[in-house]
DNA sequence: CCGACTAGATTAACATGCTAACTTAGAATG
DNA sequence: CATTCTAAGTTAGCATGTTAATCTAGTCGG
């Protein structure tokens, strides 16, 4: 037993710490604020649940993340013209440049790791989605 | 680019998340504390140290971790009678029992997971070693 | 023998995840 | 119109991760 779980929590872990550091140093923000940043922007306009729904997270973490990008001013969040008890988060300018610049950044090094480390990008992200789909499917039938 | 760092996020997050409902649910503990015991089980008699390195975490999070595995009575923590600033940690008999079942249990629903996902388990074992070693191979060359 | 060094552990303060419970804004219904 | 339902968001309190700073137990050089 190769105990693939735990070493898929290591590179995980490992790949969060780089992202992190990368994006400190470069923009002295967090991987997990950018990533919240960079879903915002993929979004449009996005309501704070299907954002938790997109990055799989509760909605209090959502809420808590969209305040203090607000606070920043990277993010705006404004009453729905649609109605109801809802929020338009909507990237502003200095976030849209971060999003721009930190994806570009961390794809490329992403890229050249997978290169470095000589596993087939392709197959490798294949079969991760194979593994999501299975447990999706498992949870579903667990309910 | 099918995303593939989000992607292992989610998997891991997802399988985190899995473990933790199947321990909490069975044995009303956490995946990470379950983790941390099963760890030092492995590793015999452990300083704080080792293990915190063996984890991939810090040595304040193993500092608080132990302590609240103690008071819950399934790991003993003594001053390491080779002296020096050491606390030597050890199983006790229900963390034990608790490690032998719940590894018994997590490796026989994983190993289903990954049969009906349709993923070549080795295959991927290996890809994800391959990719822990790029990182950290990068990691020292930057330093 | 005492002051300084080393290794290991802890404390403080923060970031981010969670669940349970509560609040708020409109919609629907009598 | 007032009551009540629903959807979305927030608050409170906890678990666990981090870094920076501090404490502690032995060791070593003078």
């Amino acid at each position: 037993m190769s105990d693939l779980s735990f070493d898929l929590h290591a590179l995980t872990a490992r790949l969060d710490r780089s992202a992190d550091r990368i994006l400190h140093g470069e923009f002295d923000v967090s991987y997990r604020r950018f990533l919240t940043l960079l879903i915002v922007g993929e979004l449009g306009t996005a309501t704070q649940r299907a954002l938790a729904e997109k990055m799989g997270v509760s909605e209090p973490s959502v809420s808590r993340m969209t305040g203090v990008l607000v606070d920043t001013g990277l993010l705006a969040a404004q009453a729905d013209p649609g109605g109801g008890n809802r929020r338009r988060l909507r990237l502003q300018p200095p976030g849209e440049h971060l999003v721009e610049q930190g994806r570009e950044l961390l794809e490329r090094r992403f890229t050249r790791l997978v290169e470095r480390s000589g596993v087939p990008y392709d197959d490798y992200a294949r079969n991760t989605k194979l593994l999501i789909a299975a447990l999706d499917a498992k949870e579903q039938q667990v309910t």
